[in-house]
DNA sequence: TCGCTCATGTAAATAGTTACATGATTCC
DNA sequence: GGAATCATGTAACTATTTACATGAGCGA
């Protein structure tokens, strides 16, 4: 089930979210369950078991809430942890990771500059630039290539897959503009 | 593992490929290894089993190829197979399935024009329209809530949605157009 | 004959899904 | 006291992944 490595994309957008403070598994499923985060599963069978595979590993602990009220068992991440997280985003971005809808990359970057500043942030837009560009020609290979055979709403979609990475290039340019013009201030 | 009714992605994707034209396994495989399509998996460790459940159902039958050569078991679609295929595609968008990245409702709408013919495209079309209309709006309010507490990256990784989805509505419009000129014609 | 590709499959492991279980607490 | 919600978890099931196994035909 695709572990490059042995750590799960809902994993990690669980150390991001335990990176921004630690939280309860009901914390997270919330979040999960309420701001449509990239649509993660909110369900505890998967949140719950995910966050003692974290445990396990050495990326997270939990201990409960002393006192008050409600059982609650509070997880935090780890310096190893951290570093993991760290080490996850700016690993470079391929053009498989495009291929597949990309929500990893979007995760990524989305945590690159809380967690490992805006240099981080530049690098992966450099890199998803770089490959989008590599990605988009062979697309538009493709395209060309089967257009004849297919009815009219397959080379309709096909496009739509080509459309899609034009504006997501624009929005690369767009937002390494941003970053220029923060760093310009 | 998201069987909306008992019938994977996967599967569904299988049944499309196999209205074309009746093929083994390992032809399958290989449209799935070199034609990026939506990025299935190629793996006979997904594609056999797949082809097997189908076949249980009663959805696609396979023989023996007869006489030559290698072996090879040609499957094929049985009439309940183009049934559950014509089905599935006439089902009505649904904003859940625009947001887990509509990879679902490209491939219906890729096979829609040659299994339900063009009135079906563009049913789906103007169901995806609407639909995506209602996402879109939530999806920038959403934006407008969090962007005071989002670091740049996160910002952008969100305006990135926001941007993909009007992207697709343009995209939508102009194939809806599409399918009005051919029709003039 | 040696190696490559064709072609089909199995086995073990894992993550995620749905559905259920269980208590405690707050609100009325 | 009763209902809703907080909060954590388990159990059964399924699809998919990786990796291996097997054998047949083809080209040099």
């Amino acid at each position: 089930m695709s572990q490059r490595g042995g750590t799960t994309l809902l994993e990690h957008a669980l150390l991001g979210l335990l990176y921004e403070k630690p939280s309860s598994g009901y914390d997270l499923r919330k979040i999960f369950a309420t701001t449509s985060m990239g649509s993660f599963s909110d369900s505890p069978g998967a949140i719950y078991p995910a966050l003692r595979r974290l445990e396990r590993k050495g990326f997270v602990q939990s201990r409960a809430q002393a006192g008050s009220g409600r059982r609650r068992q509070v997880v935090s991440l780890t310096d190893q942890g951290t570093a993991e997280l760290r080490n996850w985003i700016a690993q470079p971005v391929t053009q498989q990771e495009i291929m597949s809808e990309l929500r990893e990359f979007m995760l990524r970057f989305a945590l690159s500059e809380s967690v490992g500043g805006p240099a981080v942030s530049v690098e992966l837009l450099s890199g998803l630039k770089q490959e989008l560009k590599a990605v988009l020609s062979s697309l538009r290979d493709q395209q060309k290539a089967l257009k004849p055979y297919l009815p009219l709403s397959g080379s309709l979609a096909l496009e739509s897959g080509v459309r899609g990475h034009e504006g997501l290039l624009e929005w690369c340019e767009h937002a390494l503009a941003a970053y220029e013009s923060a760093a310009d201030r």
